[in-house]
DNA sequence: CGAAGTGTTGAAAGTGTTCAAACGTGGTGG
DNA sequence: CCACCACGTTTGAACACTTTCAACACTTCG
């Protein structure tokens, strides 16, 4: 039917998203303590139950495309999406990630500046941006969530900058790597196995580089024994201490 | 005494700040429609101004270091600020400028991220995050108003991220300059002609690359007749269309 | 006028990219 | 069950580009 890797299964056009009916219970929702919603009681929470839509994507979906009008906002609830910006000449940038718990919707343009398309099959919870604008004012506290989450944002975008801008290949895929293990983690995970729900190519547009750089640096850091890969889209940390070092990360 | 070019008057150690007794004039701000101050009424900013403390700093000066404990926030009333990061091995990155009106203080962190020093002589508004904090509870339009800052900052780190990421030099040299002459504009300028506040060697830290880099970059540009250098420190954008098509700028 | 700090320009070198081909894995169908 | 095909990934070699290193020009300041 549809895979759970990454892959486009159909490109373009196809029944994109299906309504998910049964999926209306935000309070037993597994990722409700990582998202946005935490900041709401439970009684809040059913009133941004009310207006949200839960919805099913495949692994290659488009759930949003540059340009369209900013109808809606979106939580992860399952799988990742990945947020692509593309240049007339096909040049890529991954901007970001989106995890489960992740939200989506920080911004004051018009419109949607990225694509955005699901890596994984995915479950999101759609609102809105008028539904979310009167949510806001109506509790204060999700407003003050989201400022939070929007300073995170900014402080991760700011150390995404000096990755792009300054770091060699090696150390961004170090730096790459300790990041989402430290996303991932809190899963009962031993954290030191991270799986990858991008492809390479995902990876290289998101760190600036070619697909055949990230390869080879994957294998760099294989040989060096800082890390070790049981599988394509597993990555284990068997180093911990170097890849700080190489990454310069300093926290 | 001290000079209003860019330059380092004596790097660290110095009388750094210079308070300014007379300035407290919110009211009269000549930045203030552009500050966050905006989202406060007459009364109101006369709160935020008893705990506001307005200083002078010498182009070369220090505010803060990264590392130390996030105390204050700032919003600049003249001159302008870079924000830099510097890897142990003296790689630097300028996450960004700061430009009369903006204000420094999204954050998340504990400790600033970043150093923060005047690329010239500039007056700057200092609250305490404490303060901060309080007036925020206080007046819900103030936290509204750092959301708007947040998201508009957060698409603007996306596109820094691209340019960093996937444009060459040429373009990100032109892409750089329209997004300061849109800042900078609104000034009763004709908007065609830019004053660049940081030297060579900041916008080259800003964008990726080096100094040698971006003065090839900025004759190259002189060259084709897309600007005008009549000063070191003055550019004339003589084809706004050219730039645009090389920034892939589709606003 | 000389010195220092900045910026510009040139030639050499290093590094990631490009282009091309081989590899491996998973899914399909015989 | 196995061969085969497709896709993503890996690897190799030539190339293009920015960087590096070094020398020079310009402006400001002492």
């Amino acid at each position: 039917m549809h895979r759970t890797v990454p892959g486009f299964a159909l490109p373009y056009a196809e029944p994109a998203a299906a309504r998910d009916p049964a999926a209306h219970e935000c309070l037993h929702c597994a990722v409700r303590h990582l998202a946005i919603c935490s900041a709401l009681a439970c009684d809040e929470v059913q009133a941004l139950e009310r207006v949200t839509t839960s919805l099913s994507y495949a692994a290659g979906a488009t759930l949003v495309r540059t340009g369209e009008a900013r109808q809606a906002v979106y939580t992860v609830t399952s799988g990742a999406l990945r947020l692509v910006r593309t240049l007339a000449d096909g040049r890529r940038q991954v901007v970001g990630f989106v995890l489960p718990g992740d939200y989506v919707g920080l911004s004051e343009s018009e419109k949607y500046r990225n694509d955005i398309e699901a890596i994984a099959d995915s479950r999101v919870c759609r609102v809105s941006v008028a539904h979310m604008r009167q949510l806001r004012t109506q509790y204060p506290q999700l407003e003050r969530k989201l400022l939070q989450r929007a300073c995170l944002e900014l402080d991760a975008a700011q150390d995404a900058a000096l990755s792009l801008a300054r770091l060699q290949p090696m150390e961004k895929l170090a730096d790459f790597l300790l990041k989402l293990a430290a996303r991932t983690a809190g899963q009962g995970d031993p954290g030191n196995t991270v799986t990858l729900m991008m492809g390479r190519g995902d990876i290289a547009d998101h760190l600036g580089l070619t697909m055949e750089t990230v390869s080879r640096t994957f294998t760099k850091l294989r040989q060096q024994g800082l890390i070790a890969l049981p599988q394509l889209h597993v990555v284990e940390i068997r180093d911990f201490a170097a890849l700080h070092r190489l990454a310069s990360d300093d926290t």
